[in-house]
RNA sequence: GCGCCUGUAGCUCAACGGAUAGAGCAAUUCACUUCUAAUGAAUAGGUUGUGGGUUCGAUUCCCGCCAGGCGCGCCA
């Protein structure tokens, strides 16, 4: 039984001496270490119950009940143990203290243990899909992508450290009618042989793309053309095939680039991800399914799907040429994931926040086929990336490349430290995708961020790089300590081998901002399952910042290498070291051992 | 017009219905022959858009209004 089950469960019994049953008691982290490690509402919450407050009349406020709920603890449990140090009533709230020794003691498991860093649930049989990045070829790999890849990749790494099993799959775009469009354009306007010895054959096809916009702007018959070009691609025209392929193989050379880049992987169909055109020849029997479902409706020659109540706008299946969208293959899609992961399979689709009501239609249809519950499907969202007054868009082509975005994060990089540095050169680039990638998942992401270099390459203060530093500080100290051959501990790599017996080393000596430092790291297993449950990568952020402040406060007043405590601040800096090395690895951010 | 999201310090953002609403940036002041100053300490900065309601307790939940963003059948 874990700490704050066990703690429940004698609050229980607490609260049943008082004759209080069936109060569900919530035992949470205080925003402040100081009201303790964990602290309940119970009291207040019990007092605010009506069936429960007549069991307590002789009692006039929260205040009391709470404190004779804490005399009734104490006379029962704390004398005897060793885990709970100090229990008190503060206003309403129970605060519980965990002992020194107790945390002395957990600290050296996890050093000698580093898996024990974050507690596993024990149903972990929950098999998830995340989809994420899903860039679509022949178009920019933009700041946006990034946005998708970065926070999906994060959230598959949450849900896998917290021991679900995860495949990772990316939707590339590799059909649609802008493959007509595309098509069209090359054919009246470009050279192939031109871009295929660009530099950057993408770029070629985006303006390709831009001046089609451009001109069924001028002639609205550019968009039947492009029509019938995607018809053709449909029916499997030999030369529209051939052109859409060609399109492919030019992607994927920059995708591969920035994904290794970014050592962002997808673990489904060899690496690649099902793309659209997987479900290319799967969607004729979803349509099959939808018609026997009678769920198809014609209106003007197009189908589409209505909803009870026109309680959400009808969502279009078949366009009037009978050629398929966006829903027609995410249909497909989810129908090959039920079959091959199994029906009680999760899928989780990291996708900006416009198309919430596109995905609300599909999880309504999906529900109404029958093919999952309620929670089965989720949409993680993220706002845009918005110019101050205008929106980024392919199709006018003010977008921001990734591949200028990370050039420029590696420049401000290098001129980042006050010092010349060699290793700073040397680490420029992962310092800039550091930062880059923290200042995507360091927010809630559902706002939208208004595009500015200086704050999306922020390396002060709240930034990748201060995270990187900070672990590069963690490690010099143990790199001191292992070629020093006066130590008393001697310092691996990852591990600290504390070579004192758990007797030794006293954790109650230690000063305020040491066991501070100590109760905060204590709580970096809740903060993960907090994270894991709900999708919010920025919620280790937030932690790992406030740890990075709390080790930096305590680096900078005290001495550890030959202090009298050498022993416990050691394992405090080893501990604070593996602990942002978990924590970026969740984010997959790179730690270098020196910057 | 309808739907969804957002509104917190000058700027960018935190805060599971809880305790004195916290950080970073910018500003002013202080601390570098260091176990890495890419750091730390201190000061200043708030009617949480607005008006009601629910609650022992509201930045958080509900309703109205204001402002911004996104979306609403042949794009994805």
């Amino acid at each position: 039984m874990d700490i704050k089950a066990q703690i429940k469960d004698k609050l229980r019994k607490a609260l049943l001496d008082l004759g209080i049953e069936g109060l569900e008691i919530e035992l949470e982290q205080p925003k402040q270490l100081s009201f303790g490690d964990y602290t309940t509402n119970a009291a207040m919450k019990a007092f605010a119950t009506p069936n429960l407050k007549s069991k307590i009349l002789n009692l006039k406020s929260p205040k009391e009940l709470a404190k004779r709920i804490v005399e009734i603890f104490n006379s029962k449990f704390v004398i005897h143990d060793s885990i709970v140090g100090k229990v008190e009533a503060v206003g309403g709230f129970i605060n519980f203290h965990l002992s020194a020794n107790y945390l002395g003691t957990w600290l050296e498991e996890v050093l000698r243990d580093n898996e024990k860093l974050v507690n596993k649930p024990k149903s972990s049989s929950n098999k998830i899909v995340v989809e994420y990045s899903s860039p679509n070829i022949a178009k920019p790999f933009t700041i946006g992508h990034l946005r998708s890849t970065i926070i999906g990749d994060a959230v598959a790494n949450l849900l896998e450290v917290t021991g679900r099993k995860v495949y990772r799959d990316n939707h590339i775009g590799d059909w649609g009618s802008q493959f007509g469009k595309l098509t069209y354009a090359i054919k009246t306007w470009g050279n192939e042989e031109e871009i295929e010895k660009a530099e950057n054959p993408v770029k070629e096809l985006v303006n390709l793309y831009i001046k089609f916009h451009e001109e069924a702007e001028k002639n609205p018959k550019l968009e039947d053309y492009g029509r019938e070009w995607f018809k053709k691609l449909e029916d499997g025209d030999l030369e529209a095939r051939r052109l859409w392929q060609k399109c492919i193989d030019w992607s994927w050379m920059e995708f591969n680039n920035l994904y290794s880049e970014l050592n962002v992987k997808f673990t489904e169909n060899n690496g690649r991800g099902y793309g659209e055109s997987f479900f290319e020849d799967k969607m004729k029997q979803v349509i099959e399914e939808l018609r026997e479902k009678d769920l198809l409706k014609e209106d003007q020659e197009a189908f589409l799907i209505y909803f009870k109540n026109d309680k959400l706008p009808p969502l279009m299946i078949l366009k009037t040429d009978g050629t398929t969208l966006y829903a027609t293959r995410d249909l497909a899609t989810d129908k090959f994931r039920l079959e091959k992961y199994g029906k009680d399979i999760k899928i989780i689709n990291e996708v900006g926040a416009e198309q919430s009501l596109y995905f609300q239609q599909l999880f309504e249809l999906e529900k109404m086929l029958g093919w999952f519950n309620a929670g089965q499907r989720v949409h993680v969202r993220h706002g845009l990336y918005r110019f101050k007054d205008q929106k980024m868009s392919t199709r006018k082509g003010n977008v921001i490349w990734l591949e200028d975005l990370l050039n420029e994060a590696e420049k401000r990089a290098l001129s980042l430290s006050k010092q010349d540095s060699i290793s700073i050169s040397q680490n420029a680039r992962r310092i800039g995708i550091g930062a880059l990638k923290w200042n995507d998942l360091k927010r809630n992401s559902i706002q939208d961020i208004i595009f500015d270099w200086e704050d999306i390459l922020n390396m002060q203060g709240d930034s990748g790089p201060y995270m990187q530093y900070t672990y590069a500080r963690t490690h010099s100290v143990l790199a001191k300590v292992k070629s020093s051959s006066n130590a008393k501990a001697t310092a691996d790599k990852e591990k600290l081998k504390v070579k004192s017996s758990i007797q030794d080393l006293k954790f109650d000596e230690l000063e305020k901002e040491e066991i501070h430092l100590l109760r905060y790291l204590y709580r970096y297993s809740d903060v993960v399952t907090q994270a894991a449950d709900s999708l919010s990568p920025n919620i280790i952020c937030n932690y790992l910042f406030n740890l990075a402040q709390r080790f930096n406060l305590f680096y900078q007043k005290h001495k550890v290498i030959g202090s009298d405590n050498e022993d416990q601040r050691l394992a405090l800096v080893s501990l604070t070291g593996i602990t942002i090395k978990h924590g970026l690895g969740i984010l997959n951010i790179e730690v270098p051992e020196k910057v």
